[in-house]
DNA sequence: AAGTGATAGTACCGATCGTTCTTATCTGGG
DNA sequence: CCCAGATAAGAACGATCGGTACTATCACTT
């Protein structure tokens, strides 16, 4: 919803509406094919303030990035800090939840990859902040696999499945996967304890 | 090597040549961050040439997926041809290919996967291709599995870790994941037979 | 009541992009 | 010998894009 001229609002509200507003437009249209224009509508947002707010476009793409990190991460800390069981319960209940993410309506992949994908060739935020995404889910699991025989390379291979089901999922458009992957999970679990 | 004006060579080798420069200028830049200016440099072709093979950028685009997507299902055929030993062999000798392929200088994952996620949001030829990829792997993986408990199963379990091995390794830059990989398959091979 | 600051809306600018057009050059065939 | 075809080189065009500037409006503060 459009804010009129001049109301005044918490200025974090409306930092928080353009970046929402830009993550869904990044999402449904791809970071390099959004226009500034097409989030200034879908904001409701001047391009002055998201200018003034975030210097530019390829700050705004950061913004977006990293607040997306953040969120999925407190998800996951979330599922797991709710799981009991121990650590093979605590690495299921994170493959629950993509799994759920999966069968949202427009879920088009992880942001943060596709990102990385289409700035492939430049190194900047985008693929910084893909691969510390990558890092988190190693450093997640390995901590949730402190028991297990091998955490870092079982950990890996949970990485490897995650992202795979994930790009699967978003291409064929298929929530199935979710449950695909979950069986395999399964396996390098029995196998890793 | 540029052509000189007038100088009389196989069209076809022509039609090569670009596809070649640009699958190579996509490849490192991106399909969308790359220009059609940057492909005439690299292939030495004229942007009349260009136009008069392809039509148009998206013709392009699609010829030099349509030609990926041709060479890699080459590729996978020869090496399952080379394999003996049965099902179990040959998708090893898949996952084997994929290996040495993330050690290649210059490797940045899939070209259709990436492809299709510049360009989500929009239903067109590279969405369709990369489809058709997956489709291709799953369907090669069932029918070496044919043999196995669930094929069915099976093969859409290795097309997640065959793409997650792909995506992680692009972006961490890692030619590791090929042999993490390897370690998942052989764990699924053990229990699908 | 006046002033300040954030905002929406919109016009505008320079650059770049995809695409077309023009010109000149060279080769092979009639 | 000349013509047809393919090509390189590059100018030109319209559209779009990221980014800036300007104006008017409203809420809050003093």
């Amino acid at each position: 919803m459009p804010v009129k001229a001049g109301e005044r609002l918490d200025p974090e509200a409306t930092r928080d509406r353009i970046l929402r507003a830009a993550a869904d437009v990044f999402g449904r249209r791809g970071i390099h094919a959004a226009g500034i224009n097409e989030i200034v509508e879908a904001a409701g947002a001047s391009k002055l303030t998201i200018y003034r707010n975030f210097g530019s476009k390829d700050g705004l793409i950061e913004a977006v990035l990293t607040d997306r990190a953040q969120r999925v991460r407190a998800w996951h800390h979330e599922a797991v800090a709710g799981a009991d069981g121990g650590g093979r319960a605590q690495v299921l209940a994170v493959f629950d939840l993509i799994a759920t993410w999966y069968a949202e309506a427009g879920f088009r992949g992880c942001a943060l990859m596709n990102a990385a994908t289409e700035d492939r060739g430049y190194d900047g935020a985008p693929r910084r902040l893909a691969q510390d995404h990558l890092t988190f889910y190693r450093d997640l699991f390995r901590r949730l696999l402190s028991g297990a025989r091998d955490p870092e390379r079982t950990a890996r291979q949970l990485v490897v499945v995650l992202e795979g089901a994930t790009l699967v999922s978003a291409m064929d458009r298929d929530p199935g996967v979710g449950a695909e992957a979950r069986v395999i999970v399964e396996m390098l679990l029995d196998a890793a304890f």
